[in-house]
Order: C-alpha cells, then sequence, then structure tokens
DNA sequence: AGGATGATGGACT
DNA sequence: GTCCATCATCCTA
C-alpha cells in the first residue's frame, strides 16, 4: 500500500483533474492485464456541484467519493453501465473526478472481446469500465493498493490540456470541468 | 454524418 | 412516476 501516490489527487478537483490526463488505469483481472492512458476526464465537485451525485450528501450510494483520495467510485448508469471515479478530496468532501476515456496501451485483444467489437473501444465512461472489467463490485476499493485488480499509475502529462462543459449533465452546465489530453496535432 | 430511440435499474419526489 | 455523469442501433439524407 503507497499513500503517497494520492498527491496526485490533491487539491479541488478542477484543479486535480487534468492532473489525471497521462495516467495509467491498470486493471488485472482473471490473469489478464488491460493498461489504459487517461485522455478524458470530469471533475465533479461534491456539495458545490448540483451536477455530483455528492451534491445532496453521503448516501449508501456515494458513499466512495466521500472516502479518501484514491477510492474508486463505480455506479451503474442507465441501468446498462458502469462508470468509474476516483475519490480527490479530503475524507468527507465527496469530491471526485469522472473517467471518461482513454487510449489502450496494453490488452487491446482482451477489449476488444469485452466490448464485442473492434473499435470505439475506450471512448465514453461505460465504455472504459466495460474494457478495464470495472463493475460495481470493485466499488469502494482502493486504486493505490499494489493488490487491488484496479489501479492507478503515474505517467507523462500530455502535451495540451483542453477544457470544456462537462457532457450529459442537466444542471450547472457551463462550468468547464471537461478535460481532455490533445498534442498540437490535435485531440488525441 | 447526424438525429432519434429503446434498454434498464436505482435514486429521488 | 420521473430523472438520469450512457451506448448501440436504426433511421433519414
Amino acid at each position: 500500500m503507497t499513500d503517497d501516490l494520492p498527491i496526485l489527487l490533491s487539491g479541488p478537483p478542477e484543479i486535480a483533474a487534468p492532473r489525471l490526463l497521462g495516467a495509467d488505469l491498470v486493471s488485472e483481472i482473471d490473469a489478464r492485464t488491460v493498461r489504459i492512458r487517461i485522455t478524458e476526464v470530469e471533475a465533479y465537485k461534491g456539495s458545490d456541484d448540483p451536477a455530483s451525485h455528492a451534491y445532496r450528501g453521503r448516501t449508501a450510494r456515494n458513499a466512495s467519493m466521500f472516502a479518501r483520495p484514491g477510492t474508486l467510485y463505480v455506479y451503474r448508469s442507465y441501468g446498462i453501465h458502469n462508470c468509474a471515479n476516483t475519490a480527490t478530496g479530503p475524507v468527507g468532501t465527496g469530491w471526485g473526478i469522472l473517467i471518461r476515456g482513454g487510449e489502450i496501451i496494453e490488452g487491446e485483444g482482451i477489449v476488444q472481446i469485452r466490448r464485442r467489437r473492434s473499435d470505439e473501444l475506450t471512448n465514453g465512461p461505460g465504455k472504459l469500465c466495460e474494457a478495464l472489467g470495472i463493475n460495481t463490485d470493485h466499488n469502494g476499493s482502493y486504486l493505490f493498493d499494489s493488490k487491488s485488480s484496479i489501479r492507478l499509475e503515474p505517467g507523462e502529462p500530455p502535451e495540451m490540456v483542453l477544457s470544456t462543459p462537462r457532457v450529459g449533465i442537466s444542471k450547472a452546465k457551463e462550468r468547464p470541468w471537461r478535460f481532455v489530453a490533445a498534442t498540437s496535432a490535435g485531440v488525441s
């Protein structure tokens, strides 16, 4: 258990979120390794953010977001998909970062099987979770524990970061808290 | 290339 | 009963 890594997640989520771009999510499930480099995230700021699941305070469902930074919060979306966040703020804040997309570094073959297709594999929060094999059983696990099957590993920051409004929300639409990795050639 | 829609379950009013 | 931090598919052009 390495407890120094959550420094990556320190500060308010709209500051910490872009820092996650370039880091890797690694899953080791059924002796299969999938590594995905994060390219798209969104910040959700707990009680200060009407769009956050944590806005109305702690419940059984969102408890993981109120835990220590690096705690994985997985929720079921539209009854079909799973979406993954990491808790970021001090315990009790409910701050978190939604992981929305990434590029496959390792395990593309496994991902194609899990996704039952060969393209559009990881460009969306539900797709990313399916690619990594993340489900609600992983809710509450700790991303910086070497024994966890889902882990977060630091990486190189992207050349550029674009910031835009968040996707798919109906409240606090104006906040530019979606962050996307880009290069001089364009969005990755 | 882009808009509409059904699937499906949990949380909330 | 209504609202989703979504996605794949099925239209129309």
